[in-house]
Parts: C-alpha cells; sequence; structure tokens
DNA sequence: AGACGGCGGGTTTTT
DNA sequence: CCCGCCGTCT
C-alpha cells in the first residue's frame, strides 16, 4: 500500500515499528514529517487502525495543517476522523466536552497573554501588591512554571519560601479563582486542567485511552511536564506512542519545556525501541557542516551527527555592517541579487532573535522594494481594534468574562468613565458575581449619575440584543460591529490611524468569510464513528461563534505564512523559523548579546539554548547562508557596540568567508574590500544617506504585520544604491580590526560606558555625526565635530558616542 | 468625561 | 525608541 521502497533504511525501521513505545531522533532536515505521515498511511492502509484511533500531536497549527495536508495526498480521505492537533487544541476539545466535571461551562473563553496579564494586574491592584516591588510578569512567570509543573496553588503554597514566591501564591491563588469566575482558562491551564480532569476522571481518561491507540508526538523535546503528564496518561494503557524530535533543537526552555523528557524516555517506556534518523536532505554539506561544529560545541545532548549526500556547495557568507541600517541594506542588495540570479522572493528569509530587529529590517527592505512579509511580532489579532470586537464577541458567547465586559463597556466612548466601571466593579467584587450582572444592578443604584447608568443600560441592550442574532456568522458579526458604534466613532475621527483601524476591522471580516470556508462541513464524507460521545469528533462548525472565537485565540500569525501566496521574503524570529526551510537564509544580528541573547548567556544551559538556536537557524538553509552583524547598533534609543557572535567564530573559517568592513581582521582574502561592496557598507546616519530614502516613510497607516511591501510604493533600488554611494566616501573600518572584535573585552556594555577615549581618536555621535577628540579632562571630553566644525564638551560614560578605530 | 502631556519602564524567544 | 500609565487640565 505505501511506497515503503522510498524510504531510508531507518526511517522504514520507524515507520514499521508500530506497536509500543518508540523513540525516534530525528535530525534537521531527516525527513520526519515524512516518516510521521507514512507511518500513520502504513497504520491505516497496511494494518486495518481506524483514523480516530490515532492522535497525532503537533506544537503549531501550522504544522498540524501541513501533517494533515501531507496525509491527504498519501491517503485521501481516509485520514478523516483523526486528530491531527496542537496540544492546545486537543486539551480545548477535550475540556469543551468535560469542563463542567471541573466547575466550568461550556461556553468558557480562553484568555491569551494579554488578558491573563490584565487579570494579574487588576490582582495585584487588589491585594495592594506594589508592581514596582514585584514585576508582574516576574509573578507571572512564576505562576506560569508553577501551572506547567502541575502545581496548584495549594501546592505552590507549601513550597513559596522566598517573599517573591509568597506573593506569587497569594496571587496564584486568587487568579485561579477570577478565571474560574469568568469562565475562562488561561494557555497554561488549558493543559493543567486537562491534566486534572484525565487524572481524576478515570471514566474520561479510559474513554480516550481505548478511543487513541496510537499516540505520536512531533518536537518533543518542547513538551513541558504537564503535556508530559498528558501524553503518559493518554499512552499508559496500550503503550503505543512514539515521539519524534531532536533534543538539538529544544529552544522552549523558558516555557517550561524539559529536555529531559526526551533524554529520559528511554528510561521512561523501558522496551522502547530507539531510531536515529541522521542523514540530511535538506541542506548542502557546508551548511550542515557548519551546524554540526556549532552544535558540537554543546556538552548536553545526545551524540549523533548528521550527514549528507549532497555536495558542499556555497560558502557561507559572513557579512559585518557598520550599523543595523547598513546591514538591512545589505540584505536587501543581496536579496536583490539573488532575485536576479532567479532565486524567487518566497524561497528566502530573513530571521533575525528579537522581534525588535524587524523594524529596521523592514525599513531597509521597504525603501529597497523587496516585497516581504512578516510572520509573529505585533500579531493582527493583537490590535486593539481587533481585540475590540473579540471583546464584543465573547461577551455573547461568555457573559462572566470580566475582562471581555470591562474592555469594550466604553468602546466607543459612550460616556462611562473609570468611576463607573470602577464602582461596578467593586460592587461585582463584594458579591461576587460577574461584572455584566453587576453593571446589571447598578442600573437601579441611586450613586450613579442618571447618564452613567443610561449609558451602562444601553451598553446592556447592546449585549443583550446582539445575542439574539441569528444567521450566518459574517453577517452575525457584522451586526455586532456595526451596532456598536466602532466603526462609526473611527470614522468620525477622521485621522489616518482611525482609517487604518476600520481596514483592520474590514480585515477582520475577511478572517471571518475565511474561517468559514475552512470550516464547512462537506457531506461526502462519511460521518465518524460516533460509539461514544467522547469519541466523536468535535468538528468547529461554520455557524458557530463560539468555535470561531476559539479558532482565533489558539491561532498565531504563523498559521497564515503559508496562506499568503504572493512572492514574498519572510521576515521571523529564529523561533519560529523551527520546522520551516528555505533556499536562502539571512541570519541578522549575529552579535553577542543578542545572539547569544545577553538574558540567556548567564549560566551554561541558557548559552546552550541558544546554541541550539543558532543551529536551529542554520539548517533551516538549504542552499545559501548568510550571517550578518553590526559593528554598532541601536538598542533602546543608544548605541552599543558588540563583538561578533561566538557562534560565528565555531564555525570553522574554511567554511565561511567574511565581507564587509573589518574582514581583513577575518579569513577574507580582502577582494571585498575593493569594488562597488564598498558603497552600500556605510553608516545611514549620515544627512547623504537619509535624506535620499527619506521619502518613503510615506505610506500612510499600513497594517504593520500583514502588510507587504509592494515594489512599486517605495524609491527604486537604483535610488536605493545610488544613495548609498553618493554618500560621504569616508568609510568607517571596524573596531580594532587587528586584535580582533571577538575578543572585545567590552562585550555587553554600552560603548561609550566602558570605553576609554585619548586625544585624536575619531568618534560617532549619535546626533552629530563624526568627531575628533580634542581634549581629555577626566570623563569630559572636548569633542570637535567634523560636519558643523563645532567642539562640544561630552560626558564620556553618558554622551551616545562610539570610538571609531581607524 | 475625556484629552493631553510628561514620565518611567521595557524586549528574548510563543502556544 | 515606543508604549502605557498617571496626573492635570478643560
Amino acid at each position: 500500500m505505501v511506497d515503503i521502497d522510498s524510504l531510508n533504511e531507518p526511517q522504514r525501521e520507524a515507520v514499521l515499528c508500530t506497536e509500543g513505545p518508540l523513540l525516534v531522533l530525528a535530525g534537521a532536515g531527516s525527513g520526519k514529517t515524512r516518516v510521521l505521515t507514512y507511518r500513520i498511511a502504513h497504520m491505516l492502509g497496511d494494518l486495518g487502525v481506524q483514523p480516530w484511533q490515532i492522535l497525532a500531536i503537533t506544537f503549531t497549527n501550522k504544522a498540524a495543517a501541513e501533517m494533515r495536508e501531507r496525509l491527504g495526498r498519501l491517503v485521501g480521505p481516509a485520514a478523516r476522523g483523526m486528530w491531527v492537533s496542537t496540544f492546545h487544541s486537543m486539551c480545548v476539545r477535550m475540556l469543551r466536552t468535560d469542563c463542567e466535571k471541573l466547575g466550568f461551562d461550556k461556553g468558557f473563553t480562553i484568555y491569551d497573554d494579554d488578558d491573563s496579564k490584565r487579570l494579574v494586574k487588576d490582582i495585584m491592584a487588589e491585594f495592594d501588591i506594589d508592581p514596582k516591588r514585584w514585576p508582574i510578569n516576574a509573578i507571572r512567570n512564576r505562576i506560569s512554571t508553577a501551572k506547567n509543573e502541575l502545581m496548584v496553588p495549594g501546592e505552590f503554597e507549601q513550597q513559596a519560601h522566598d517573599p517573591a514566591a509568597k506573593v506569587a501564591a497569594r496571587v496564584y491563588r486568587r487568579l485561579q479563582e477570577r478565571l474560574k469566575a469568568s469562565n475562562a482558562f488561561d494557555f497554561d491551564d488549558l493543559l493543567l486542567y486537562t491534566y486534572l480532569l484525565l487524572k481524576n476522571h478515570p471514566d474520561v481518561l479510559e474513554a480516550y485511552q481505548d478511543r487513541f491507540r496510537y499516540l505520536m508526538v512531533d518536537e518533543y523535546q518542547d513538551t513541558n511536564h504537564a503535556q508530559y503528564a498528558i501524553t503518559k496518561l493518554l499512552a499508559s494503557k496500550h503503550k503505543n506512542i512514539m515521539v519524534v524530535g531532536d533534543d538539538d533543537q529544544s529552544i522552549y526552555s523558558w516555557r517550561g519545556a524539559d529536555i529531559r523528557n526526551i533524554l529520559e524516555f528511554e528510561s521512561d517506556y523501558p522496551n522502547a525501541h530507539t531510531v536515529k534518523l541522521e542523514q540530511n536532505y535538506r541542506s548542502t554539506g557546508n551548511i550542515l557542516a557548519a551546524a554540526n561544529a556549532v552544535v558540537s560545541n554543546n556538552m548536553h545532548r545526545k551524540r549523533k551527527r548528521l550527514y549528507t549526500a549532497s555536495g558542499e556547495g556555497d560558502k557561507i557568507k559572513v557579512y559585518m555592517a557598520s550599523d543595523e541600517r547598513d546591514e538591512g541594506r545589505w540584505i536587501a542588495a543581496e536579496i536583490d541579487h539573488l532575485h536576479a540570479e532567479g532565486h524567487s522572493y518566497d524561497e528566502m528569509a530573513v530571521f533575525y532573535r528579537t522581534n525588535a530587529q524587524s523594524r529596521s529590517l523592514e525599513d531597509m527592505l521597504l525603501r529597497a522594494g523587496v516585497p516581504y512579509r512578516i510572520v509573529g511580532g505585533t500579531r493582527f489579532f493583537d490590535r486593539a481594534e481587533i481585540r475590540d470586537v473579540m471583546a464584543y464577541l465573547t461577551l455573547l458567547v461568555n457573559p462572566s468574562d470580566d475582562i471581555a465586559a470591562k474592555r469594550v463597556i466604553n468602546v466607543p466612548r459612550r460616556g462611562i468613565g473609570r468611576t463607573t466601571v470602577e464602582y461596578i466593579d467593586s460592587a461585582a467584587r463584594m458579591t461576587n458575581m460577574p461584572f455584566m450582572l453587576a453593571a446589571e444592578l447598578c442600573l437601579a443604584d441611586e450613586h450613579l449619575q442618571m447618564r452613567a447608568r443610561n449609558a451602562v443600560g444601553g451598553f446592556l441592550s447592546l449585549i443583550e440584543e446582539a445575542r439574539s442574532y441569528g444567521g450566518d456568522l459574517r453577517k452575525v458579526i457584522e451586526a455586532v460591529i456595526d451596532k456598536s458604534g466602532m466603526v462609526a466613532a473611527l470614522e468620525a475621527e477622521g485621522t489616518d490611524e482611525a482609517r487604518g483601524r476600520v481596514e483592520n476591522i474590514k480585515e477582520f471580516l475577511s478572517v471571518v468569510d475565511e474561517y468559514v470556508q475552512t470550516h464547512q462541513i462537506d457531506e461526502e464524507g462519511p460521518e465518524i464513528a460516533r460509539d461514544d460521545a467522547i469519541a466523536a469528533v468535535r468538528q468547529l462548525s461554520p455557524d458557530s461563534l463560539a468555535d470561531f472565537i476559539e479558532w482565533v485565540r489558539l491561532r498565531t500569525d504563523l498559521d497564515a505564512a503559508t496562506a499568503e501566496d504572493d512572492q514574498a521574503v519572510t521576515l521571523m524570529t529564529v523561533h519560529s523559523s523551527k520546522g520551516l526551510e528555505f533556499d536562502c537564509v539571512f541570519v541578522a544580528g549575529m552579535e553577542e548579546t543578542l545572539f547569544p541573547h545577553s538574558n540567556s548567556s548567564r549560566d551554561e544551559s541558557g548559552l546552550e539554548e541558544e546554541r541550539r538556536l543558532a543551529y536551529v537557524a542554520i539548517t533551516r538553509a538549504r542552499k545559501k547562508l548568510y550571517l550578518t552583524c553590526a559593528y554598532a547598533r541601536q538598542i533602546f534609543g543608544d548605541t552599543v557596540a558588540n563583538p561578533m557572535s561566538r557562534f560565528v567564530g565555531e564555525i570553522p573559517g574554511e567554511l565561511r568567508e567574511t565581507i564587509g568592513l573589518g574582514s581583513s581582521g577575518f579569513s577574507g582574502t580582502g577582494w571585498e574590500k575593493r569594488g562597488s561592496r564598498r558603497g552600500i557598507s556605510g553608516s545611514g546616519t549620515e544627512a547623504g544617506g537619509g535624506r535620499v530614502f527619506g521619502q518613503s516613510s510615506a505610506g500612510g497607516s499600513r497594517p504593520r504585520s500583514a502588510s507587504r511591501a509592494s515594489s512599486g510604493g517605495g524609491s527604486s533600488f537604483s535610488d536605493f544604491m545610488g544613495g548609498a554611494a553618493s554618500r560621504s566616501a569616508a568609510s568607517r573600518s571596524a573596531s580594532s580590526a587587528g586584535s580582533g572584535m571577538r575578543t572585545n573585552p567590552n562585550a555587553g556594555k554600552k560603548a561609550a560606558a566602558n570605553a576609554t577615549f585619548a586625544v585624536g581618536d575619531t568618534v560617532d555621535h549619535k546626533t552629530f555625526g563624526r568627531g575628533k577628540v580634542m581634549k581629555v579632562d577626566g570623563d569630559l571630553l572636548h569633542v570637535k565635530f567634523a560636519k558643523n566644525g563645532v567642539t562640544k564638551k561630552l560626558l564620556k560614560d553618558y554622551a551616545p558616542i562610539v570610538r571609531i578605530d581607524l
């Protein structure tokens, strides 16, 4: 049935080993999705396994969709009824069915990060906990960790010894009360409560165990303890569990992922079979060798070595830019070259460590006329207006959702001010009732102004009325938006920004359409076995508002990454890139402090995770890999100089070539210092560059994340090149190229703060540009600036200056 | 009630 | 640098 012959030996072994626990260690690009889909196809086609007996869990909806799609191609409609889902959506399904056993109502909502943060903030205010002393995110992290470790508030309190933990424990307890009162789960709760459901209700667990005879978990290295425990419960009866993972690609420990889950699988399941997939089918020899070299610096890993049958390919290009604008500009130019050579934009991607880096890259690509799309970052669904619409919709389904209620009670402005909201809120708190109910009671409350009461009444009847809307989803949502008055209010504003928001709301309606279209129930498909209630596949209904909300809540922009079919370069964080591959990959910001990130390189384990992250980035590339770094970079508004990332140095010199600034200090031959390359390597801080490109900031209130740069919009690429080339010929060279940036003792420090200056040094000032140190007076520098000839006195530790060694 | 301005804080990564 | 929060003013 299934074409087993096209697989290599270990792949075949994994496909055929269907009974009992199986661990597949799948290196990057070793065809693990292929193994997963073939294995399922084999079970369905050759072994008579029924689709609903299979549960396949992935981490992202995109991965789930991809697997479903590939399965569809392989086995056709036979895969119908199979659960292929993320951990989170699987949990939602289970909770929708049985959450009443835990005291929740079926109409529960899912709180995302922002909602849950609001709630925590709220609670801290309630308890009079000073957020300055106890940062909200620190508390939330502790709570999140507790939830991932399956600790309920009582258990957490018991082991909370230090003061911070005690504060967190109080907040945690209250948070769970408030969430429950709001009939809501946050992301961590989805896992925690699913675990509790299965753990404490043997009948429920057994029904699932009987149904899911075969479990498959992808990206197992990223499971946290809660996920691990859930899978363990589900698998404990039949023990047919296959986990696929790569310890070298574990990059989510900060989210509670526990690498031990994979490292200790064999001791968890004593008779587990292990298969290693080590042949890489994706990258060229050089790229793979680079990845191997980098990751081999990690001490804690399972020994394995990827190999490939393909040739060496191109060398890895390392470009050293003067600053982040130069970096972006060079990347844009290189992308343009590649495009001219016939590489499609779709096959190129730019990765970065932090979302903040996307701004300058985006800017430069826009100016160069390179079409791009950003994945992740400020999500479409995170926009205020979209969240407002979502809050309205949520309120219709779950009137207990206090966060939603408070969010939109005065959106658009209808004369319900802070005082009124606070009054209602405290009434709600005192009587332990939902905010909406308290609001209703307040209609007759003499303490409130008549005006305010009328306004609240208006809001309540708006929601009341909206709840009775029927018909198709699009119509309902449109009506809600219309009746809310949001669009009318925005239109009345008349600003560009407001128009942008209206656009986004329209965009939201097309998201509704997308949902409706993709969730039509096709009639021809046979209805899945409904022999018991739990076995029934709960399919998202195209007319259900609740289902739509759930779909949106668990959806990320990453999921839409492939939906976009226009030609564009993809920009995303390294984290988001996991599981994807491109012909040409650029990794920007290869600097100490940024990558590895300073917050993670405190200890060895953090550093190892950063290195795995670098490994992930490198192994995304099929043919061409570019690593770029900037000598100086604007961070938080001031200029910081950092040495090149150690990860670059960990790539053997013969696999890479260095170009751009400072290449003389490296393995480059020097040819690249001549010729036109130089033209685009200058800093963009001088007036020349800025003026030429300045025009393209027009373009209005484009929606940030979803937008693509249109090639027609900005200045043309030749302007871009011309402008750069025509700027002052003086170009910088890297700091102490000879002594080597890699060993810069000031790593991680602000350049100005630790640098020393001597008379005659050349410096670059954030706003005044280049200047010469005329006199040093302790911490006081007298700097004469070239541009205007003016001498300024600057404090070396505070002025935004960097020293430039010529 | 709402608009505006000043200040402080924050960014590592995301289901 | 950008955002949200807070206080003040109208």
